[in-house]
DNA sequence: CAGTATTGCGCAATAT
DNA sequence: TATATTGCGCAATACT
C-alpha cells in the first residue's frame, strides 16, 4: 500500500524491433526512431515543497506557472529539445575527454622524444669537455709536446 | 506518426508521491538537496525482442522471465543497487577525466622544463664548440710554435 | 543464473 | 525565452 500501484499500459503494439543502438544520429532534428522502445518516464512531480517559507499559505489557485502540463504539445516540444542539447553536450563532453586523452598521449611522445635529445646534447657536451679538457692539459703541461698523444697522467 | 506520441499513457494515478521511496537511503544519499525533487521515471517499455532462437514464433505467452515486477521487493533492492553502481561509475568516469587533465597540465610542464634544459645545452654546446674552433685556428695558424719543437703529427 | 559495471536515454533543475 | 550543463533514475547490456 505505499507504493504506488503502476499503470500496466499493454504494450500490445510494439512493432518490433529495431535498432537497439541509436547512436550517432547527431544531426537528426526532431524524430526518434521509433524504434528504440518507446522508453518514456513519467511521473515525476515536482516537490513542491508546502511547508517552509516565510508561513505563505498559497491556495491552490494557479499562481505560479510551473509549464508542466506534461500533454501540452508545448511540453512536449521544450522536451525534445532539451533531449537534443543533452544529447549533444554529452557528445562533446565525450569526445573532450578523448581529446584530452589523446593530448596526453602527443605530449608523452614529445616528451620522450625531447628526453632522448636531451641525452644526446648531454653526451654531445661530455664529449667536447673532455676533448678541451685535455687539451687544455696538453698545453699545460707540456710546452713541448712529446712523441705521443698522452702526456703523463 | 512523426513522433512517439503514442505516449498517452493516461498518467493516471499519480499518487502524491509524498515520501517518495523511503526505504531508498543505503549509504548516504542524503545529500540530495531536500529540494530536489523526488524524481521518479516509470514506465519504461520493454522492446522485447521476439524473434530469436531458431525463429520461433513466440505468441504473447507469459514465457519470458523479465523480473520486472515494479512492485515487487526484489525489484526495488535491485535497482537502487544498480542506482549506486552508476554513481559510482559516474563519479570514476569523471574523477579519471580530471585525472587526464591534470596529467596533461603535469606533461606540458615537464615539456617546458625539458625544453629549456635543451636550450641550456645547445647554447653550452655551442659555446664549446666556438672555443674548439678558435683553437684549432690557433694550432693552425701558427704551426710554428715558439720553440719550434713540435714537430709533427 | 546472479551481481556489478557501463552506457544511452529522458526528465527536471539550474546555469548561461 | 532558448540552449547548455548536470545530477539522477531506469533499463539494456557488457563483464565477472
Amino acid at each position: 500500500m505505499s507504493r504506488p500501484s503502476q499503470a500496466k499500459l499493454t504494450t500490445a503494439d510494439h512493432n518490433g524491433v529495431s535498432v537497439i543502438q541509436s547512436q550517432a544520429h547527431a544531426t537528426s532534428p526532431s524524430s526518434l526512431p521509433a524504434g528504440v522502445a518507446g522508453l518514456q518516464q513519467v511521473p515525476q512531480l515536482v516537490p513542491a515543497n508546502p511547508s517552509a517559507g516565510g508561513g505563505k499559505a498559497l491556495p491552490p489557485s494557479k499562481m505560479k506557472k510551473p509549464h508542466a502540463d506534461k500533454d501540452s504539445e508545448e511540453y512536449r516540444q521544450r522536451r525534445e529539445r532539451n533531449n537534443l542539447a543533452v544529447k549533444k553536450s554529452r557528445m562533446r563532453s565525450k569526445q573532450k575527454a578523448m581529446d584530452t586523452q589523446q593530448r596526453v598521449n602527443e605530449l608523452k611522445e614529445e616528451n620522450e622524444r625531447l628526453e632522448a635529445k636531451i641525452k644526446l646534447l648531454s653526451k654531445e657536451l661530455s664529449v667536447l669537455k673532455d676533448l678541451f679538457l685535455e687539451h687544455a692539459h696538453n698545453l699545460a703541461d707540456n710546452v713541448q709536446p712529446p712523441t705521443g698523444t698522452e702526456g703523463s697522467k
